[in-house]
DNA sequence: TCTCAATATATTGTCAACAATATGATTGAA
DNA sequence: TTCAATCATATTGTTGACAATATATTGAGA
């Protein structure tokens, strides 16, 4: 995850519960831990050299993330998104982000508007070679998305999406190991973003983002139908 | 809670943890455990006779639902909403709900809106009282909303809905014992909500949808003026 | 060989005790 | 009296053991 964002992301001593929720996730996210895959309890908790305690408490927030699924006497299994769960996803992403764009719209200033900008031509480096491609559709992408759910200023927003949706997003591309797809579409979508914000016209940049993720279901759903 | 929902409510065999958080969850909202106050674990453990262990869990899993806030070492305390934390709730329902209604606007069939009119003209006799003018602030409108994201059909939007929001609504209600603000008003907005979702027409539903959301947020703002 | 039941094993659920940290009270000095 | 340091207490963090449940294995009978 890119280092500006860190400031609005919680950091507290830590203790062995907190700690082990954040390596499972990233396990999780990375697909080390697979897609379906169930948890054992003893067997991870002598992984991480703990007991059981917790690593239960840590698994109980990963269960209100809705990256684990935990059954009563049976146990926790990593989730795994179909094809209509992918789709909810992305029509809550949909109108979510176009909120974060209507609301970055009133608050952005020329500072701000490099920001994006900068992240952009960063873009624009990386799509050249293929390992950037992928990068870009791996991560470059969600971190123009993360920039400006940062800039909306609503933190619940931030809280909704950088913390808890986008990192299924992840799960799921790893999960489907998605293949780039249109990072120059992409990237153009990207430009006429920022260039709404810069005019601080928040109903286009709105309906922009809307279109721009409408889009990416669009190419997921076609993936699906090969 | 209206029992016509618990379908899409989990509904698993029951662990000391899951019935605690259940328990802990109603506590809250319904102010037993009041906004800001610091929960103790020995205290609650022996108030509902169980260890600590799963109480932690359940405590894991508040935090989760964003109902606790948890300091390491120090401990966990029920959250208390300000008045820009409500805001930010309100602009988040404003658009999601704008999402409800625009697909609940492509599967409705007749019986789905013969459902919601009976619900309404139930709400119009409890108006009729003070106590159901109350009753209908406090429940009965997120009643309709609740009927209306089932409708929907995607499955995480009613749950980040109707099982996350929903209850911090009813907490910050609670924290701030608001009185009930222009039910006639939002009476008469949740009937055009129903026509426009009865011809089908999505993009109206969403529309009317945010505005009446609006509305109420800015009953909310008007009220901490005072 | 297949099915079902009985048994054995492994895993989850719960608990009580101990360690580490924070909170509150007490004492003493300025 | 006020402030700070020290100590006592309470609370949280963590652990390992035991109980309850589920899963896997085995063997007997068809």
């Amino acid at each position: 995850m890119n280092k500006e964002f860190s400031s609005l992301i919680e950091t507290r001593p830590s203790t062995l519960a907190d700690d082990v929720f954040s390596n499972l996730r990233t396990a999780i996210v990375k697909g080390e831990l697979e897609s379906g895959s169930k948890i054992n309890e003893p067997q991870l908790s002598k992984l991480y050299g703990i007991s059981r305690g917790p690593l239960r408490e840590a698994i109980r927030r990963l269960e209100g993330c809705k990256l684990v699924e935990i059954t009563p006497n049976v146990g926790a299994k990593v989730i795994s998104l179909n094809k209509s769960q992918a789709i909810e996803i992305y029509e809550i992403r949909e109108y979510l982000e176009g909120l974060a764009c209507r609301l970055s719209a009133t608050r952005v200033d020329q500072k701000d508007c490099d920001k994006l900008r900068d992240l952009l031509s960063k873009h624009a480096q990386q799509i050249q070679s293929e390992n950037g491609r992928l990068y870009y559709q791996k991560e470059g992408d969600l971190d123009f998305h993360y920039l400006i759910v940062q800039l909306s200023g609503n933190a619940r927003l931030f809280h909704l999406l950088c913390e808890e949706l986008y990192h299924l997003l992840r799960l799921y591309r790893c999960q489907t190991s998605s293949r780039p797809s249109r990072p120059g579409q992409a990237f153009k979508e990207h430009h006429n973003i920022v260039d709404a914000l810069e005019n601080r016209d928040g109903e286009l940049a709105e309906m922009l983002m809307r279109r721009h993720i409408a889009n990416a279901k669009e190419t997921l759903i076609s993936q699906f139908e090969e």
